[in-house]
DNA sequence: ATCCGACCTGGAGCGCACTCCAGGTCAACC
DNA sequence: GGTTGACCTGGAGTGCGCTCCAGGTCGGAT
C-alpha cells in the first residue's frame, strides 16, 4: 500500500499544505494517517478524493456543499441517490457557468471588433 | 437627456447600491450626477459602462483590472490599443475558463455515470 | 403638517477560503 | 553530534468584494 508525504501530494494536487490541513480540520478531508512521528501519510484513496475535491473546486461548488457530499460519501453505499442528486444539480450549475461565460465572452469580442473597427 | 434613479440602476443592471456606491467610492464608476438634494442620477452613459463592468466581473476580472480598464477608458482615444490588448488577454483567460469547466464538467459527468451503474 | 420611504455619508463589519506565524519535534545526512 | 529541513499544532491574519449600520436629509402622498 504507498502511501504519500505532504510534500508529494502538493506536487500531485496542486493544493497548498496549509489547504490540506486547513481540509483536514474542517472534515472535508476524513483523518489522514500519520507516521510514528505524527506526520501526515496520504493514501491512495486520499489522493483519490483530492482529485475529487479538485474538480468541485474547480468548478465553484462552495466548502459548504463539499462537505455535504463528503457526508454522504462517509455515510455509506445508501446515499448513492443522494450523490447523484447533487452531482446532477452541480452539473446543471456549471452548465449555466459555462453558458454565461460563452455569453460574456461573445460581448467582449464584440467590443475587441469595435475598438479595432475605430482605430 | 434622461437619467436614472439608483432605484431604476439596480432594475436594471443588477447591481446593489450598496455595490453602486462602492464601485463610485474606488473610482471603477466615475463621479455620478447629483440632483439639487445630493441623490445620484445616472447618465445614460453610466448605464451603457456598467453594462461592460458586469461583464468583466461576471467573467471574473478582479476590481484592480477593471480599474486599469476604466482608467484607459477615462485616458482617451488614443489608448484604444492598449483597451484591445486588455481585453484580449481577457478573452484568452475566459476561454481557458470555459475550458477548464467543460474538462471538469466531464469528470462530474463520468462520476454520475459510475454511481448510476452502481445502484 | 406629518409621515414614509428613498436616498445620503463615512466607516465598520462580514463571509469565504485560505495563508501565515510562532514555537516546537523529528529524522537524516554530513 | 550539529545543522538543516520537512513537518507538526493552534490560532491569528489576510484579501477580496461587497454589505450593513447609524444618523441624517429630502420630497411627495395623505
Amino acid at each position: 500500500m504507498s502511501v504519500y508525504t505532504p510534500a508529494e501530494v502538493v506536487e500531485e494536487t496542486g493544493f497548498s499544505i496549509d489547504t490540506l490541513r486547513y481540509y483536514e480540520k474542517i472534515g472535508l478531508l476524513e483523518r489522514v494517517g500519520r507516521n510514528a512521528a505524527g506526520q501526515r501519510r496520504f493514501s491512495q484513496e486520499d489522493l483519490g478524493w483530492l482529485g475529487t475535491v479538485r474538480c468541485l473546486r474547480d468548478t465553484g461548488m462552495p466548502i459548504a456543499q463539499m462537505l455535504r457530499f463528503a457526508e454522504l460519501v462517509r455515510a455509506g453505499d445508501h446515499t448513492i441517490p443522494d450523490r447523484i442528486k447533487l452531482l446532477e444539480e452541480h452539473d446543471q450549475q456549471v452548465q449555466g457557468q459555462i453558458q454565461n461565460l460563452a455569453a460574456r465572452q461573445q460581448y467582449i469580442k464584440n467590443k475587441i471588433s469595435y475598438y479595432r473597427s475605430v482605430l
